[in-house]
DNA sequence: GCACATGTTCTCGG
DNA sequence: CCCGAGAACATGTG
């Protein structure tokens, strides 16, 4: 799923069923590869936990728990986590049963999603190394962590550190509402098109939430339902369809191993 | 069979 | 140390 929107929508949709809820037991599938705690320890350390909120820090999603302990979550590629009645598969990974027959479905078709949990007050690595959020970041905190990368602007937004929370969706959106071209060297932006980076980012991230999120294939809300932001999409996985500025075809390109969607004819 | 997929992390050269 | 290219992870779709 998942990208900084869509994390942020399940986020939102989690703390209201989950609030003030307490953990009644967990069921863990004996499928090892998509815990970084192991399955047993996990059961132990949230069984009987109350759940104070829900928390997000660029793709990541953190129950924080009563006694001071969360959990670290995040979706890969194919993540889901719903609070919603969602059917068990092979793909169903982690079950958190509430009281009043609730339950929480962690489901991954392709593993690439993780969980971790942290003891009381402890931090991660993960988490350590992430850059602002895109969601509040500033164009001084942008200019700031773009202005010593000598790499492709695309590649500076997909790298956490530098943007927490920005994915190859959002990235292209954002590049093409700036009108900056994806392989445009980070430093070399200018004043004007920071402040348009900065204020697209933000404008096209909130306006994501607000549809719930895109859904290309795997991605639901936690409630189940779809989300409906791919329908605005401007560039992604718009190859050879006319750019809505100038009508010039949107070109497809390939950096740090992703497709890039743009127009050659307004983003320079 | 082939290309490609919303992500992260590691290795190997230059 | 910086950077890019490529691969790896696991599984599915067209």
């Amino acid at each position: 799923m998942p990208e900084l929107p869509e994390v942020e929508v399940v986020r939102r949709q989690l703390a209201t069923t989950l609030c003030n809820r307490r953990i009644a037991s967990v069921w863990t599938a004996p499928d090892s590869y998509f815990f970084l705690t192991p399955p047993r320890t996990l059961v132990r350390r949230l069984q009987k936990r109350r759940v104070l909120g829900l928390s997000r820090r660029g793709k990541y999603i953190l129950f924080d728990f009563d006694d001071e302990s969360r959990l670290l979550c995040h979706l890969g590629m194919t993540g889901q986590i719903t609070s919603s009645p969602t059917p068990r598969d092979a793909h169903v990974h982690m079950l958190l049963r509430l009281d009043r027959n609730q339950c929480v479905t962690f489901r991954d078709v392709r593993k690439f999603g993780k969980v971790e949990w942290l003891g009381p007050g402890l931090s991660s690595p993960r988490l350590d190394k992430l850059g602002p959020d895109a969601l509040t970041v500033t164009r001084r905190q942008l200019a700031s962590g773009l202005s010593r990368r000598r790499i492709a602007i695309k590649n500076a937004l997909l790298d956490q550190s530098v943007l927490a929370g920005v994915g190859n969706i959002y990235a292209d959106e954002a590049l093409y509402a700036a009108r900056i071209r994806p392989t445009k060297k980070a430093h070399l932006l200018t004043r004007l098109e920071l402040d348009r980076l900065s204020r697209q980012l933000r404008r096209i991230l909130e306006a994501a939430v607000r549809r719930g999120g895109s859904t290309i294939n795997d991605y639901l809300q936690a409630d189940g339902q779809l989300g409906g932001y791919q329908n605005w999409h401007a560039v992604y996985g718009k190859t050879g369809t006319p750019c809505k500025r100038c009508k010039v075809p949107i070109e497809r390109c390939v950096l740090a191993a992703r497709s890039s969607h743009f127009c050659p004819n307004c983003q320079s």
